[in-house]
DNA sequence: ACTATAGTTGACGTATACGTCAATCGAGGA
DNA sequence: TCCTCGATTGACGTATACGTCAACTATAGT
């Protein structure tokens, strides 16, 4: 382990309160070494921690952050019957992500249109403003 | 008003229950009519609906989506300082979508590698399984 | 007129994701 | 050795997003 972050440069580092990282340790997301009572961060941490973050942004509960984090970060291999069922929880994790794309893309697209309707109004606002002050 | 839903029609077709429909409402996502104390669902009813869920798989909390909705939705075009009021805000929820959009890409990316390599140990594995049935 | 079948309004309960505060602990410096 | 500063563990509180139940009500059919 080369150099572990204390709780407060890792909360500082996210902009999270020391508080949200004991609960995601609550959670299982992380689960740092301590010295003596003191939890020590690793690069590990802070990677599943990035991941975390980067779940939540997209809607996932903790818990299926969670799941998701275990599927990147697993520890053997394992057996055919469980690489199985990885492959089928990364199908399953798939389906929603390629919904939240579906999402992502129309809710851009509806934006877009919503932001020329409103240059084309503030346009003929500016015309008008113009042909009055000649 | 063409034909007008009622709240279990509603609910089933979404997949929700009355009372998550009267939660909505509460928090101002949709306003039905009513006739007497019983709601009338309109197309305009349900429309809303649909970009509220479409928000909510996109990790937006229930008042986000009101926003996000309301830019969609908006009664007047009203006058130019309300129209640049609008574009900030557009402005401001598509630098949240691209940054959703960014977390897309990237879990998905990480995902395609986990699943190769979960197939290449199933390979492996079944490489090895015909070796020893020869 | 009577009943069954939605629909309505509270009111309280619950899961998730933390915030906040108090009491305590533990290592380092004057 | 004392004191302080950061860290820790409960324990309780809070916001969001509903679920659940009870008590009515309204309306349609017989």
């Amino acid at each position: 382990m080369e150099r572990p972050y204390s709780i407060q440069q890792l909360s500082r580092e996210f902009d999270l309160t020391p508080r949200a990282l004991r609960f995601y340790e609550d959670k299982g997301l992380i689960a740092p070494a301590r010295r003596g009572t003191t939890r020590l961060y690793s690069d590990r941490d802070r990677t599943r921690l990035r991941l975390a973050l980067r779940g939540k942004r997209l809607g996932f509960s903790l818990e299926e952050c969670r799941e998701i984090i275990d599927l990147y970060d697993p520890g053997q291999p394992g057996g055919a019957r469980q690489l199985l069922r990885l492959c089928d929880k990364i199908r399953e994790h798939r389906a929603q992500l390629l919904q939240k794309l579906r999402d992502l893309e129309a809710t851009l697209g509806t934006m877009g249109d919503v932001e020329a309707r409103c240059l084309a109004e503030l346009l003929k606002i500016d015309l008008n403003v113009r042909k009055l002050s000649q």
